[in-house]
DNA sequence: GCATCTTTGCAATTTTATTGCATGCTGGAC
DNA sequence: GTCCAGCATGCAATAAAATTGCAAAGATGC
């Protein structure tokens, strides 16, 4: 993992769709060098995946929200099924068990109110471990960044 | 936006290093038509970019927080300042402005609580907006997923 | 039912990725 | 400092993939 490596991979999370040659010659090197690296990354699993990234408001989920959640019994187990619970679920993006004065925090993408209602009657009502919850709807996003800053 | 543009969405969400080929094979179509309907739902903006997702682990940024922020001065003016200051910062990956008992939600990925403890001077000391604010160390994601769900 | 506009598949072409191989560089042992 | 082993590199050839023109099929509006 050298500049090189790590310019790469800069490259490679702001945009992953340019071709080998160009990337290559952005960092300086000969393209057969260049896809060699790429490919040591990701066989080395530091590059996890491909993706494309939609626009949400054209892919119709404009609704975003976070939501922490105390949890009624805490500890190991509990918050490991509440969390299992959450991550089956389409609208549930992430699913963290935290620190602090909640136990779960989940973000979401929701398509509209009805389907917000869905779910917190599938997560937090009666049979689960949900003691409270507190939902702070998302008004604007200011900064969404699925890179990760590599020194 | 019919059903194929869906399931070209899917797979490229899931994995966009595949090629044309194999995409058109799984929806059916010919590698030229489906490399159309790709390219269209690039530049009508549905499809953002594509992108490399890293392993936090393997590019050193194993900490990982959720911060919610109370301000002193509410509104629009103040809310955006404070979330165009966070958002320059390399360790906020997201900056959220939200409804709820707090103002806004950051998510931060970091090196060390070294890191952790200068980014909360630079964003939340004196000379800021910032009244209070709570972090949320995350101790094990279940989930975290940057497909959107498409019905 | 007809004309128009769009999408499709095929085949040819262009571009890009990939590989073998010889060379050069790097770091450790002595 | 020198030698050696182990990698990384660039070049050129090859394989694979993307891209385009074009004619046919399909959808849309009147």
């Amino acid at each position: 993992m050298d500049r090189i490596d790590r310019e790469l991979l800069n490259l490679l999370q702001r945009d992953a769709s340019r071709t080998n040659a160009y990337m290559a010659d952005e960092v300086g090197l000969s393209p057969s060098s260049c896809l060699r690296r790429i490919r040591r990354l990701r066989q080395a699993g530091v590059i996890d995946r491909i993706v494309a990234i939609l626009n949400p408001a054209k892919a119709g989920r404009r609704l975003r929200a976070v939501v922490t959640v105390e949890l009624r019994l805490h500890g190991e187990p509990n918050t490991r099924q509440f969390l299992d619970l959450a991550a089956r679920e389409e609208a549930v993006t992430q699913a963290h068990a935290v620190t602090g004065e909640v136990d779960a925090i989940l973000m979401l993408r929701l398509r509209d109110m009805e389907e917000y209602d869905a779910l917190c009657h599938r997560l937090f009502q009666n049979r689960t471990n949900v003691a409270r919850y507190w939902t702070m709807m998302v008004i604007r996003t200011a900064k969404d960044e699925t890179a990760i800053p590599l020194e």
